[in-house]
DNA sequence: CGTCATTTTGAAGCCCGTCAATCTAGGTGG
DNA sequence: CCACCTAGATTGACGGGCTTCAAAATGACG
């Protein structure tokens, strides 16, 4: 299954939510510590390289994925099986909720960077949230967060030029990140995430990297001209 | 406030749900009818002519809504303004979930038809589902649902020519309907569906028409030659 | 140094956005 | 009843931005 044909899956101590990544974040952050001791036993913590795949579409959900660091991409494949890019997440989201509803993933989750992630069975928080039905409200917060991702998806990377389009891309991975850095997708990437041709994407980031808008750091960092690339992505 | 401003709300009693139109589908759809019928009373029946709206993106939000009957569109406003239609909703479907999250509505809902909702208070899901854990399933399968959409809306409607998007619409509007029927959206609505503009999707459905690949049957609604439309949609 | 994937750049064509005019239908008031 | 008004739909003309196809450049890696 490809959800197991990567990553290093270990098992997962009270010690290592104290010093988690993710930790005041995670899907788990607001619950006691001392109930939270109690399951992280079946917790495991795997990497994975970028390319490789978490969860594929179709896979049974029996889990569900919290991120310690890295970016994910979720996928879509359409008819013609072109990969549609319908979301993204970062350090602290969860993934996978499809798991909590007992059916298949509907999306394949791949990196797109070093990742670690916490692996928690589906039926450990089914089975949780039956005894604490107020824990309900954290993995609704999940689902809104993912509906407010994919509102954004449609009105700002799906609307307007393709340059508005990219400099949006780009602010949006500053955000979460110091000194205006943002992870440098490959052009392929972008192009499956703004609904652009790969040339385009490569053309434009060409021209905001002549233009001084972004400034290419290592392999896959850039630092943003945010001010600029903010007048860009609102068309002017 | 906009979701007083319109529908004539009415008191529900369980001969309501008895005969109610989403009957079967609708969020209480799993639970007993004894149990149901203690909630009722807090519910309301109202009724929307077309362009009223339910809720305002940022008004409180205090309830659910499941729609029995009609078509209603969910917005987004861009920076500049311009409204963008991030979801649909039709019969059975729920709306308004961020408010189980106690939070402002992220969007607004508009009815496209006339439309039958059913309001529930959020407070009162909450505190059923503090009592009854296992209802749970059913609102994350709403959420689920609605994941889905989007997911279908980033892929289907935002990619591709404004040939392919408008005729995976019509295709999408078809689904639930008898006879290859649709309800004929307004050329301004389809361009904040599909991320075109009017003037395109005008040119479009007035060439579907010549062509026969739609016939309008009344002042909204038409009837669709899918095959045809199949073909367009993947591109023939 | 050679290979392969990725990125960049070029050239041509077309789809779609923009601006504008015309047409249609529904509603109102004289 | 009809002239008038308005909102929405349709159509035209034009230009530009993006896609497509193609080739060259770059860079990682054995």
């Amino acid at each position: 299954m490809s959800n197991h044909a990567h990553g290093n899956f270990r098992q997962v101590t009270p010690a290592d939510c104290v010093s988690c990544p993710a930790h005041g974040r995670g899907l788990f952050a607001a619950i006691a510590p001392a109930e939270r001791d109690k399951l992280v036993g079946a917790f495991r913590i795997a990497t994975f390289n970028p390319r490789e795949t978490i969860y594929h579409v179709g896979d049974p959900g029996e889990y569900v994925f919290i991120l310690h660091f890295g970016l994910v991409k979720l996928l879509r494949y359409s008819a013609s099986g072109a990969e549609r890019i319908v979301g993204l997440a970062r350090s602290g989201d969860t993934i996978g909720l499809a798991a909590l509803s007992q059916v298949a993933y509907r999306r394949t989750a791949v990196a797109m960077s070093a990742c670690e992630i916490c692996r928690v069975p589906a039926a450990l928080v089914r089975d949780y949230n039956r005894r604490h039905p107020e824990f309900m409200a954290a993995i609704l917060e999940r689902y809104l967060a993912s509906s407010d991702m994919a509102d954004t998806f449609l009105t700002e990377l799906s609307t307007g030029s393709a340059h508005q389009r990219l400099a949006r891309l780009l602010l949006y991975l500053t955000e979460k990140h110091d000194h205006n850095e943002a992870p440098l997708l490959t052009r392929e990437e972008m192009g499956a995430l703004l609904g652009i041709t790969t040339e385009t994407a490569s053309r434009i980031t060409a021209e905001f990297r002549r233009g001084g808008l972004i400034a290419v750091l290592g392999a896959d960092r850039c630092r943003c001209n945010t001010e600029a690339l903010e007048r860009i992505a609102q068309g002017m």
